[in-house]
DNA sequence: GTGTTCCGCAGGTCTAGACCTGCGTGTAGA
DNA sequence: TCTACACGCAGGTCTAGACCTGCGGAACAC
């Protein structure tokens, strides 16, 4: 299979392919979209046929399929198309694909964006030293324009020099990944319900002492770092939080 | 390598081996447990080597790790120890179960329990048919004697004969994985908040139109068949919902 | 002093095979 | 009729290689 070889490389230098488990993985989401549940996919060995890859490839495909919970698989029976239960909530998404999930255009209005020394509460959230440089950034998030939460984050300065100079209306995850090569892989999550006081009910025009639903969230990178630490106030009459757990 | 694979089938069959993989991360584990955080391990093929493994073994190990937030790894540079971190982990647990993890002592009042056939709604949030026999239990759940939610739960009738005949008191899912065989192997979770009505208010001892965080719970077993359908109203001054994701 | 280029390191992808093991079924024996 | 065993299917584990690519440092050039 040199030839192959060859022609995947080739392509890959241009940007114009994408890893062969990829592929697979899209050729068998393709296959299960119109597959009602339980319904059983081909061996994997057949799957390699069809693919032109070995069957390690495919089953690294089907692995990354397992663990969204699209497909599960019986040892000695096959490979099966799951329930189709949305299982929202068990991925890390932004607010905006939140949003868009939901259907709704997510917007954004900067309330305040500033730098100031980190107290001894917030250092120790941030796993920094007290003193430390921290942003602070306020933002009110909209979903199809109306109100939808009162969004508070904070980083650590240091890792992210001029990060106020940047456009902080969009997606401030999207910012971290393209201008500092920061994801946030692991976040720690306290959901909890609040009563809103008179500034952040009057921010999201709802009534004085109104249910919000208050998400605290510590955003953590692949090395294990504290990147940011925020809390947002949802409108508990638009937003609700959906989230799958197995075992 | 036939003797080495030899050795592992006789010892695998005898039930006295596990897979390399898993030893391979045994042994990962041990080393890591002595290093700080950020130390770069040994690369790929060299623990290939001292395992006595191959490399793709070595790497299926690792993968499990970085999945555990144990380890990270960065492409041209190695393999590294992430920070140590407490991940609790999205666990299925019972109220009981969760006020333990409190440190609280978990009690409850029941405040109703009766059968009655299903409404419309009912039947499809349990996937059953309208008019079906369901039974719903309402208790007041405590925590060292304090009221910290109100519980109501629903649950199909006819595959647990005679629920209501015994001590509604305890941990429900116990009583049905002891007496009915079954498990809930998973659960979709809607967190809300919502003002508290009157009566849950008083049940609860706070103020009318207090914040409660609201966790509607549908249990489904590993057939992926609806066990119960049930709605918690928490105090919020008294709980948070903690959960950890991972991209 | 400051880019720029080159090179080596180490993880990432992929192959083509081999063998193991749980599960279901079909068939033969009690 | 019912149990037991044999067989085949399909996923699970593992090997020994090959080549790609991002990263960082060193050597070189301006």
């Amino acid at each position: 299979m040199t030839d192959q070889r060859a022609v995947t490389q080739a392509a890959l230098q241009k940007g114009k392919m994408v890893a062969k488990h990829l592929q697979v993985r899209e050729h068998v989401l393709a296959l299960i979209d119109r597959m009602p549940p339980d319904t059983l996919l081909p061996q994997e060995r057949e799957l390699a046929e069809q693919c032109e890859v070995s069957r390690a490839t495919v089953r690294q495909a089907l692995q990354s399929l397992i663990e969204d919970g699209r497909i599960y698989s019986v040892r000695g029976r096959g490979t099966f198309v799951s329930q189709r239960r949305i299982s929202k909530g068990l991925t890390l998404t932004s607010f905006s694909d939140d949003m868009r999930a939901r259907d709704l255009e997510p917007g954004s209005r900067l309330l305040a964006a500033k730098q100031s020394p980190a107290g001894d509460d917030l250092a120790r959230h941030l796993e920094i030293r007290a003193g430390d440089p921290v942003y602070h950034v306020e933002r009110l998030r909209l979903a199809d324009g109306f109100p939808m939460c009162v969004e508070t984050i904070r980083l650590p300065a240091t890792p992210f020099p001029r990060l106020l100079d940047h456009d902080l209306a969009g997606s401030l995850y999207q910012l971290l990944a393209s201008r500092y090569r920061t994801t946030v892989a692991t976040a720690e999550q306290h959901i909890c319900a609040r009563a809103l006081d008179r500034r952040n009910a009057d921010l999201l025009g709802v009534p004085p002492r109104s249910p919000a639903l208050q998400v605290r969230r510590r955003g953590i990178d692949s090395r294990g770092r504290v990147v940011e630490y925020g809390e947002s106030l949802y409108r508990a009459d638009r937003y609700d939080f959906e989230l799958t757990i197995h075992r």
